[in-house]
DNA sequence: ACCTGAACACCGTTCAAGT
DNA sequence: ACCTGAACACCGTTCAAGT
Protein backbone atom coordinates (compact mmCIF):
# COMPACT_ATOMS: atom_id res chain seq x y z
CA UNK A 1 0.00 0.00 0.00
CA UNK A 2 1.28 3.26 -1.15
CA UNK A 3 -1.28 5.54 0.96
CA UNK A 4 1.34 7.07 3.52
CA UNK A 5 1.99 10.55 2.44
CA UNK A 6 -1.21 12.19 2.98
CA UNK A 7 -1.63 15.40 4.93
CA UNK A 8 -5.67 15.59 3.45
CA UNK A 9 -8.03 16.64 6.30
CA UNK A 10 -11.17 15.04 5.62
CA UNK A 11 -9.67 12.38 3.79
CA UNK A 12 -12.54 10.56 2.48
CA UNK A 13 -12.38 6.98 0.69
CA UNK A 14 -12.67 9.06 -2.67
CA UNK A 15 -9.25 11.43 -2.38
CA UNK A 16 -7.66 8.36 -1.41
CA UNK A 17 -9.14 6.81 -4.33
CA UNK A 18 -8.45 9.55 -6.54
CA UNK A 19 -4.82 10.36 -5.33
CA UNK A 20 -4.23 6.47 -6.35
CA UNK A 21 -5.61 6.86 -9.66
CA UNK A 22 -8.16 4.47 -9.28
CA UNK A 23 -12.02 4.08 -8.72
CA UNK A 24 -13.72 3.98 -4.83
CA UNK A 25 -15.29 0.66 -5.36
CA UNK A 26 -11.46 -0.61 -6.10
CA UNK A 27 -10.14 0.25 -2.45
CA UNK A 28 -12.69 -2.05 -0.69
CA UNK A 29 -11.17 -5.10 -2.02
CA UNK A 30 -8.07 -4.45 0.00
CA UNK A 31 -9.82 -2.74 3.25
CA UNK A 32 -13.21 -3.78 4.68
CA UNK A 33 -13.95 -0.41 5.89
CA UNK A 34 -12.44 3.21 5.85
CA UNK A 35 -11.89 2.47 9.75
CA UNK A 36 -9.95 -0.34 8.61
CA UNK A 37 -7.71 1.86 6.34
CA UNK A 38 -7.15 4.44 9.34
CA UNK A 39 -6.60 1.55 11.39
CA UNK A 40 -4.19 0.17 8.93
CA UNK A 41 -2.33 3.96 8.97
CA UNK A 42 -2.24 4.17 13.04
CA UNK A 43 -0.44 0.78 12.74
CA UNK A 44 1.97 1.87 10.07
CA UNK A 45 2.56 5.28 12.45
CA UNK A 46 4.28 3.58 15.18
CA UNK A 47 6.00 0.91 13.17
CA UNK A 48 9.41 1.76 13.88
CA UNK A 49 8.83 3.43 17.36
CA UNK A 50 11.64 3.00 19.72
CA UNK A 51 10.96 2.40 23.20
CA UNK A 52 14.04 2.97 25.26
CA UNK A 53 15.37 0.75 27.91
CA UNK A 54 14.06 1.62 31.55
CA UNK A 55 16.31 3.48 33.55
CA UNK A 56 15.16 4.11 36.84
CA UNK A 57 17.37 7.26 37.15
CA UNK A 58 15.87 8.91 34.04
CA UNK A 59 12.34 7.36 34.22
CA UNK A 60 10.53 11.51 34.22
CA UNK A 61 12.92 12.41 31.33
CA UNK A 62 11.73 8.80 29.39
CA UNK A 63 8.30 9.32 29.62
CA UNK A 64 9.04 13.49 28.66
CA UNK A 65 10.20 12.18 25.90
CA UNK A 66 8.14 9.02 24.85
CA UNK A 67 5.04 11.69 25.00
CA UNK A 68 6.46 14.14 22.68
CA UNK A 69 7.45 11.82 20.40
CA UNK A 70 3.89 10.22 20.13
CA UNK A 71 2.64 13.84 20.07
CA UNK A 72 4.52 14.52 17.06
CA UNK A 73 3.62 10.83 15.53
CA UNK A 74 -0.01 11.74 15.83
CA UNK A 75 0.24 15.17 15.02
CA UNK A 76 2.08 14.06 11.46
CA UNK A 77 -1.12 12.86 9.76
CA UNK A 78 -4.73 14.00 10.34
CA UNK A 79 -7.31 12.06 12.43
CA UNK A 80 -4.74 10.18 13.61
CA UNK A 81 -5.39 11.38 17.07
CA UNK A 82 -8.82 10.38 17.03
CA UNK A 83 -8.17 7.10 15.58
CA UNK A 84 -5.98 6.63 18.13
CA UNK A 85 -8.48 7.34 21.15
CA UNK A 86 -10.73 5.00 19.07
CA UNK A 87 -8.28 1.90 19.85
CA UNK A 88 -7.48 0.07 22.78
CA UNK A 89 -3.26 -0.29 22.00
CA UNK A 90 -4.20 -4.19 23.02
CA UNK A 91 -2.77 -5.28 19.33
CA UNK A 92 0.32 -7.45 18.67
CA UNK A 93 2.04 -4.60 17.02
CA UNK A 94 1.38 -1.86 19.91
CA UNK A 95 1.93 -4.62 22.39
CA UNK A 96 5.74 -3.38 23.00
CA UNK A 97 5.28 -0.10 23.31
CA UNK A 98 2.80 -1.18 26.66
CA UNK A 99 5.47 -3.30 28.13
CA UNK A 100 8.11 -1.04 27.33
CA UNK A 101 5.73 1.87 29.45
CA UNK A 102 5.31 -0.66 32.20
CA UNK A 103 9.23 -1.12 32.32
CA UNK A 104 9.52 2.41 32.89
CA UNK A 105 6.76 2.56 35.66
CA UNK A 106 8.06 -0.69 36.96
CA UNK A 107 11.57 0.07 37.48
CA UNK A 108 10.78 3.29 38.28
CA UNK A 109 9.58 2.02 41.62
CA UNK A 110 5.58 2.53 40.82
CA UNK A 111 3.32 0.56 42.51
CA UNK A 112 1.59 -1.71 40.62
CA UNK A 113 -1.51 -0.64 40.51
CA UNK A 114 -0.68 2.95 39.53
CA UNK A 115 1.91 1.42 36.96
CA UNK A 116 -1.22 -0.27 35.25
CA UNK A 117 -3.41 2.73 34.86
CA UNK A 118 -0.61 5.49 34.45
CA UNK A 119 -0.19 4.34 30.76
CA UNK A 120 -3.54 5.22 30.12
CA UNK A 121 -3.73 8.27 31.56
CA UNK A 122 -0.78 9.11 29.14
CA UNK A 123 -1.73 8.16 26.28
CA UNK A 124 -5.50 9.79 27.01
CA UNK A 125 -3.16 13.35 27.95
CA UNK A 126 -1.69 12.46 24.72
CA UNK A 127 -4.96 11.86 22.44
CA UNK A 128 -6.66 14.25 24.19
CA UNK A 129 -4.34 17.16 23.55
CA UNK A 130 -3.36 16.34 20.08
CA UNK A 131 -7.06 16.54 19.43
CA UNK A 132 -7.76 19.20 20.97
CA UNK A 133 -5.26 21.29 19.03
CA UNK A 134 -6.17 20.03 15.60
CA UNK A 135 -9.74 21.00 16.39
CA UNK A 136 -8.44 24.93 17.48
CA UNK A 137 -6.48 24.79 14.09
CA UNK A 138 -9.34 24.03 11.88
CA UNK A 139 -11.53 26.36 13.88
CA UNK A 140 -9.28 28.98 13.41
CA UNK A 141 -8.38 28.39 9.51
CA UNK A 142 -12.27 28.11 9.36
CA UNK A 143 -12.54 32.18 11.01
CA UNK A 144 -9.45 33.00 9.32
CA UNK A 145 -10.85 32.88 5.51
CA UNK A 146 -10.04 30.85 2.84
CA UNK A 147 -6.89 33.05 2.50
CA UNK A 148 -8.68 35.23 0.22
CA UNK A 149 -9.54 38.81 1.33
CA UNK A 150 -8.85 39.21 5.68
CA UNK A 151 -5.47 38.85 6.97
CA UNK A 152 -4.90 35.04 8.70
CA UNK A 153 -5.49 35.14 11.86
CA UNK A 154 -2.15 36.31 13.66
CA UNK A 155 -1.78 34.48 16.80
CA UNK A 156 0.22 36.92 18.93
CA UNK A 157 -2.48 39.20 18.06
CA UNK A 158 -5.28 36.96 19.09
CA UNK A 159 -3.22 36.39 22.34
CA UNK A 160 -3.17 40.04 22.93
CA UNK A 161 -6.80 40.03 22.47
CA UNK A 162 -7.57 38.04 24.98
CA UNK A 163 -5.30 39.40 27.50
CA UNK A 164 -6.90 42.20 26.89
CA UNK A 165 -10.60 40.70 27.28
CA UNK A 166 -9.26 39.42 30.91
CA UNK A 167 -7.73 42.56 32.02
CA UNK A 168 -10.94 44.36 31.37
CA UNK A 169 -13.63 42.35 33.03
CA UNK A 170 -15.45 43.56 36.63
CA UNK A 171 -12.97 43.21 39.50
CA UNK A 172 -15.95 42.31 41.33
CA UNK A 173 -16.88 39.13 39.50
CA UNK A 174 -13.30 38.00 37.79
CA UNK A 175 -10.84 38.83 40.36
CA UNK A 176 -8.71 35.67 39.59
CA UNK A 177 -8.65 36.19 35.59
CA UNK A 178 -8.11 38.95 35.94
CA UNK A 179 -4.87 38.75 37.81
CA UNK A 180 -3.81 35.63 35.55
CA UNK A 181 -4.82 37.85 32.61
CA UNK A 182 -0.81 38.03 31.49
CA UNK A 183 -0.24 33.96 31.47
CA UNK A 184 -3.37 32.49 30.31
CA UNK A 185 -2.77 32.69 26.94
CA UNK A 186 0.74 33.18 26.13
CA UNK A 187 2.37 29.94 25.79
CA UNK A 188 2.99 27.90 23.16
CA UNK A 189 1.17 24.46 22.08
CA UNK A 190 4.31 22.65 22.91
CA UNK A 191 4.80 24.39 26.13
CA UNK A 192 1.32 23.60 27.30
CA UNK A 193 1.74 20.25 26.32
CA UNK A 194 5.18 19.93 28.76
CA UNK A 195 3.48 21.41 31.47
CA UNK A 196 0.42 19.11 31.64
CA UNK A 197 2.76 16.25 31.15
CA UNK A 198 4.62 17.60 33.93
CA UNK A 199 2.29 17.73 36.12
CA UNK A 200 1.31 14.32 35.49
CA UNK A 201 4.58 12.80 35.98
CA UNK A 202 4.97 14.58 39.16
CA UNK A 203 1.79 13.41 40.34
CA UNK A 204 2.62 9.30 39.52
CA UNK A 205 6.10 10.55 41.26
CA UNK A 206 4.25 11.27 43.98
CA UNK A 207 3.50 7.50 44.76
CA UNK A 208 6.92 6.37 45.07
CA UNK A 209 7.77 4.64 47.71
CA UNK A 210 10.86 6.42 48.99
CA UNK A 211 10.96 9.95 48.29
CA UNK A 212 13.91 11.10 49.51
CA UNK A 213 17.13 12.23 47.92
CA UNK A 214 18.80 9.16 47.43
CA UNK A 215 22.56 9.77 46.35
CA UNK A 216 23.59 7.48 43.22
CA UNK A 217 24.91 4.74 45.95
CA UNK A 218 26.15 2.21 43.59
CA UNK A 219 26.92 -0.76 45.77
CA UNK B 1 -35.65 26.27 20.85
CA UNK B 2 -36.83 22.59 22.42
CA UNK B 3 -34.21 20.60 20.85
CA UNK B 4 -32.52 19.42 24.59
CA UNK B 5 -33.76 16.09 24.58
CA UNK B 6 -32.00 13.76 22.02
CA UNK B 7 -29.71 10.92 23.19
CA UNK B 8 -29.09 10.67 18.91
CA UNK B 9 -25.68 9.74 18.05
CA UNK B 10 -24.65 10.90 14.78
CA UNK B 11 -27.15 13.52 14.79
CA UNK B 12 -27.90 14.76 12.02
CA UNK B 13 -29.75 18.32 10.43
CA UNK B 14 -32.14 16.20 8.63
CA UNK B 15 -33.23 14.10 12.08
CA UNK B 16 -33.17 17.25 14.49
CA UNK B 17 -35.79 18.43 11.64
CA UNK B 18 -37.75 15.58 11.53
CA UNK B 19 -38.07 15.27 15.18
CA UNK B 20 -39.11 18.84 15.07
CA UNK B 21 -41.26 18.14 12.32
CA UNK B 22 -39.75 20.33 9.89
CA UNK B 23 -38.06 20.49 6.96
CA UNK B 24 -33.71 20.45 7.08
CA UNK B 25 -33.89 23.89 5.49
CA UNK B 26 -36.35 25.68 8.00
CA UNK B 27 -33.53 24.90 11.12
CA UNK B 28 -30.77 27.41 9.33
CA UNK B 29 -33.54 30.59 9.92
CA UNK B 30 -32.42 30.15 13.30
CA UNK B 31 -29.21 28.70 13.44
CA UNK B 32 -26.15 29.46 11.35
CA UNK B 33 -24.63 25.93 10.64
CA UNK B 34 -24.43 22.74 12.37
CA UNK B 35 -21.85 23.85 14.39
CA UNK B 36 -23.42 26.84 15.73
CA UNK B 37 -26.37 24.47 16.62
CA UNK B 38 -24.33 21.90 19.19
CA UNK B 39 -22.41 25.21 20.73
CA UNK B 40 -26.00 26.30 21.49
CA UNK B 41 -26.58 22.90 23.00
CA UNK B 42 -23.34 22.66 24.84
CA UNK B 43 -23.60 26.02 26.34
CA UNK B 44 -27.36 25.31 27.79
CA UNK B 45 -25.72 21.84 29.00
CA UNK B 46 -23.67 23.95 31.64
CA UNK B 47 -26.19 26.76 32.45
CA UNK B 48 -26.95 25.60 36.05
CA UNK B 49 -23.34 24.39 36.75
CA UNK B 50 -22.57 25.67 39.80
CA UNK B 51 -19.12 25.95 41.09
CA UNK B 52 -18.28 25.92 44.71
CA UNK B 53 -17.19 28.47 46.91
CA UNK B 54 -13.41 28.08 46.80
CA UNK B 55 -12.47 26.43 50.23
CA UNK B 56 -8.53 25.81 50.25
CA UNK B 57 -8.77 22.84 53.15
CA UNK B 58 -10.68 21.07 50.10
CA UNK B 59 -9.74 21.96 46.97
CA UNK B 60 -8.48 18.67 45.48
CA UNK B 61 -12.52 17.12 46.52
CA UNK B 62 -14.10 20.27 44.86
CA UNK B 63 -11.55 19.53 41.69
CA UNK B 64 -12.92 15.81 41.91
CA UNK B 65 -16.55 17.00 42.34
CA UNK B 66 -15.86 19.66 39.76
CA UNK B 67 -14.51 16.78 36.84
CA UNK B 68 -16.99 13.92 37.90
CA UNK B 69 -19.98 16.17 37.66
CA UNK B 70 -18.83 17.57 34.19
CA UNK B 71 -17.95 14.43 33.04
CA UNK B 72 -21.91 13.50 33.89
CA UNK B 73 -23.14 16.21 31.97
CA UNK B 74 -20.66 15.47 28.99
CA UNK B 75 -22.01 11.72 28.98
CA UNK B 76 -25.64 12.62 29.07
CA UNK B 77 -25.58 13.71 25.49
CA UNK B 78 -23.45 12.14 22.14
CA UNK B 79 -20.98 14.63 20.66
CA UNK B 80 -20.92 16.95 23.79
CA UNK B 81 -17.35 16.07 23.96
CA UNK B 82 -15.96 16.37 20.80
CA UNK B 83 -17.73 19.79 20.76
CA UNK B 84 -16.55 20.95 24.30
CA UNK B 85 -12.89 20.13 22.69
CA UNK B 86 -13.42 21.98 20.48
CA UNK B 87 -14.06 25.11 22.20
CA UNK B 88 -12.11 26.85 23.93
CA UNK B 89 -13.83 28.08 27.12
CA UNK B 90 -13.78 31.67 27.08
CA UNK B 91 -17.27 32.62 26.40
CA UNK B 92 -19.39 34.88 28.50
CA UNK B 93 -21.28 31.99 29.61
CA UNK B 94 -18.65 29.30 30.39
CA UNK B 95 -16.05 32.57 31.79
CA UNK B 96 -17.77 32.18 35.53
CA UNK B 97 -16.44 28.21 35.88
CA UNK B 98 -13.02 29.36 34.45
CA UNK B 99 -13.17 31.97 37.36
CA UNK B 100 -14.26 28.92 39.64
CA UNK B 101 -11.66 26.88 38.88
CA UNK B 102 -8.95 29.62 39.13
CA UNK B 103 -10.50 30.50 42.34
CA UNK B 104 -10.08 26.90 43.33
CA UNK B 105 -6.37 26.77 42.25
CA UNK B 106 -5.40 29.97 43.65
CA UNK B 107 -6.94 29.87 47.10
CA UNK B 108 -5.51 26.65 47.43
CA UNK B 109 -1.89 28.15 47.45
CA UNK B 110 -0.67 27.21 43.46
CA UNK B 111 1.69 28.70 42.11
CA UNK B 112 0.17 31.23 39.26
CA UNK B 113 1.97 29.60 36.35
CA UNK B 114 0.86 25.98 37.28
CA UNK B 115 -3.35 28.01 38.13
CA UNK B 116 -3.25 29.27 34.68
CA UNK B 117 -2.69 25.54 33.19
CA UNK B 118 -3.94 23.51 35.55
CA UNK B 119 -7.75 24.31 34.03
CA UNK B 120 -6.32 22.94 31.04
CA UNK B 121 -5.27 20.03 31.81
CA UNK B 122 -8.18 19.12 33.86
CA UNK B 123 -10.73 19.94 30.99
CA UNK B 124 -8.69 18.26 28.55
CA UNK B 125 -8.68 15.09 30.47
CA UNK B 126 -11.93 14.94 30.88
CA UNK B 127 -12.82 15.85 27.26
CA UNK B 128 -10.54 12.99 26.40
CA UNK B 129 -11.79 10.69 28.88
CA UNK B 130 -15.19 10.81 27.66
CA UNK B 131 -14.47 10.91 24.19
CA UNK B 132 -12.26 7.75 24.34
CA UNK B 133 -14.61 6.26 26.19
CA UNK B 134 -17.48 7.25 23.70
CA UNK B 135 -15.77 5.59 21.27
CA UNK B 136 -14.66 2.35 23.12
CA UNK B 137 -18.49 2.23 23.61
CA UNK B 138 -19.19 2.59 19.85
CA UNK B 139 -16.51 0.22 18.84
CA UNK B 140 -17.88 -2.43 21.15
CA UNK B 141 -21.26 -1.78 20.39
CA UNK B 142 -20.33 -2.24 16.83
CA UNK B 143 -18.64 -5.60 17.04
CA UNK B 144 -21.24 -6.70 19.42
CA UNK B 145 -23.38 -6.63 16.58
CA UNK B 146 -27.20 -5.65 15.98
CA UNK B 147 -28.54 -7.43 18.76
CA UNK B 148 -29.52 -9.54 16.51
CA UNK B 149 -28.37 -12.70 16.89
CA UNK B 150 -24.84 -13.37 18.82
CA UNK B 151 -24.84 -12.69 22.48
CA UNK B 152 -24.17 -9.15 23.16
CA UNK B 153 -20.50 -8.51 24.43
CA UNK B 154 -20.37 -9.18 27.95
CA UNK B 155 -18.17 -6.82 29.72
CA UNK B 156 -16.93 -9.42 32.26
CA UNK B 157 -15.83 -12.11 29.54
CA UNK B 158 -14.56 -9.66 27.51
CA UNK B 159 -12.17 -8.12 30.69
CA UNK B 160 -11.38 -12.49 31.21
CA UNK B 161 -10.68 -12.73 27.69
CA UNK B 162 -7.83 -10.18 28.02
CA UNK B 163 -6.60 -11.17 31.55
CA UNK B 164 -5.85 -14.81 29.87
CA UNK B 165 -4.61 -13.62 26.87
CA UNK B 166 -1.60 -11.04 28.71
CA UNK B 167 -0.97 -13.91 31.01
CA UNK B 168 -0.46 -16.36 28.51
CA UNK B 169 1.98 -14.28 26.68
CA UNK B 170 5.93 -14.77 26.33
CA UNK B 171 7.75 -14.19 29.89
CA UNK B 172 10.41 -13.51 28.16
CA UNK B 173 8.92 -10.47 25.98
CA UNK B 174 6.34 -9.49 28.38
CA UNK B 175 7.25 -9.54 31.88
CA UNK B 176 5.99 -6.13 33.06
CA UNK B 177 2.09 -7.11 31.18
CA UNK B 178 2.24 -10.60 32.66
CA UNK B 179 3.06 -9.42 35.92
CA UNK B 180 0.01 -7.13 36.39
CA UNK B 181 -2.08 -9.18 34.16
CA UNK B 182 -4.88 -8.67 36.84
CA UNK B 183 -4.81 -5.17 36.76
CA UNK B 184 -5.51 -4.00 33.27
CA UNK B 185 -8.56 -4.33 32.79
CA UNK B 186 -10.55 -4.83 35.91
CA UNK B 187 -11.44 -1.64 36.62
CA UNK B 188 -14.48 0.66 35.60
CA UNK B 189 -14.80 3.45 33.44
CA UNK B 190 -15.71 5.71 36.74
CA UNK B 191 -12.69 4.18 38.66
CA UNK B 192 -10.23 4.55 35.42
CA UNK B 193 -11.65 8.31 35.76
CA UNK B 194 -10.66 8.88 39.24
CA UNK B 195 -7.49 7.34 39.52
CA UNK B 196 -6.16 9.42 36.65
CA UNK B 197 -7.90 12.88 38.09
CA UNK B 198 -6.11 11.62 41.30
CA UNK B 199 -2.67 11.16 40.13
CA UNK B 200 -3.35 14.70 38.28
CA UNK B 201 -4.20 16.19 41.67
CA UNK B 202 -1.30 14.98 43.52
CA UNK B 203 0.60 16.21 40.71
CA UNK B 204 -1.05 19.64 41.27
CA UNK B 205 -0.60 19.22 44.91
CA UNK B 206 3.38 18.77 44.70
CA UNK B 207 3.53 22.71 43.55
CA UNK B 208 1.94 23.85 46.52
CA UNK B 209 4.66 25.55 48.48
CA UNK B 210 4.18 24.01 51.87
CA UNK B 211 3.54 20.73 51.87
CA UNK B 212 3.63 19.83 55.66
CA UNK B 213 0.47 18.72 57.34
CA UNK B 214 -0.13 21.53 58.90
CA UNK B 215 -2.83 20.72 62.45
CA UNK B 216 -5.64 23.40 60.97
CA UNK B 217 -4.57 26.60 63.19
CA UNK B 218 -6.88 28.90 62.91
CA UNK B 219 -6.40 33.10 64.12
C1' DA C 1 -6.89 -11.02 -8.79
C1' DC C 2 -8.09 -6.61 -9.53
C1' DC C 3 -10.82 -3.20 -11.37
C1' DT C 4 -15.23 -0.22 -13.22
C1' DG C 5 -19.92 1.91 -13.20
C1' DA C 6 -23.82 2.66 -11.25
C1' DA C 7 -26.56 2.78 -7.54
C1' DC C 8 -28.21 3.24 -2.49
C1' DA C 9 -28.87 5.71 1.45
C1' DC C 10 -27.20 9.12 3.53
C1' DC C 11 -24.76 14.05 4.70
C1' DG C 12 -24.55 19.84 5.46
C1' DT C 13 -25.85 23.86 3.16
C1' DT C 14 -28.11 27.20 -0.08
C1' DC C 15 -31.71 29.60 -2.29
C1' DA C 16 -35.71 30.94 -4.75
C1' DA C 17 -40.33 30.72 -3.72
C1' DG C 18 -44.36 30.57 -0.94
C1' DT C 19 -47.80 32.43 3.30
C1' DA D 1 -41.17 35.96 10.42
C1' DC D 2 -41.17 31.44 9.35
C1' DC D 3 -41.50 27.75 6.35
C1' DT D 4 -41.12 24.42 1.81
C1' DG D 5 -38.99 22.05 -2.25
C1' DA D 6 -35.52 21.29 -4.89
C1' DA D 7 -31.00 21.31 -5.74
C1' DC D 8 -25.69 21.15 -5.05
C1' DA D 9 -21.77 18.97 -3.78
C1' DC D 10 -20.42 15.81 -1.13
C1' DC D 11 -20.17 11.15 1.98
C1' DG D 12 -19.30 5.45 2.93
C1' DT D 13 -20.62 1.19 1.09
C1' DT D 14 -22.38 -2.50 -2.07
C1' DC D 15 -22.71 -5.25 -6.06
C1' DA D 16 -23.15 -6.95 -10.61
C1' DA D 17 -20.23 -6.88 -14.37
C1' DG D 18 -16.02 -6.68 -16.84
C1' DT D 19 -10.67 -8.33 -18.07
Amino acid sequence: MVLDRHGLDGMSMRQVAAELGVTVSALYAHVSSKDDLLELMYTRLFDDFEMPEADPERWQEQLLEFARAGRQRLLSHRDMARISMAHVPFTAELLPHVEGLLAIFRTAGLPDRIAAEAGDLISTYIDGFVLEEGMWQDRAAQQGGDGSSLARPDWREMADDMQNYFASLPEADFPHLRALSGLMVTDSSDERFDIGLQIILRGLASYLPDREDRATSDG
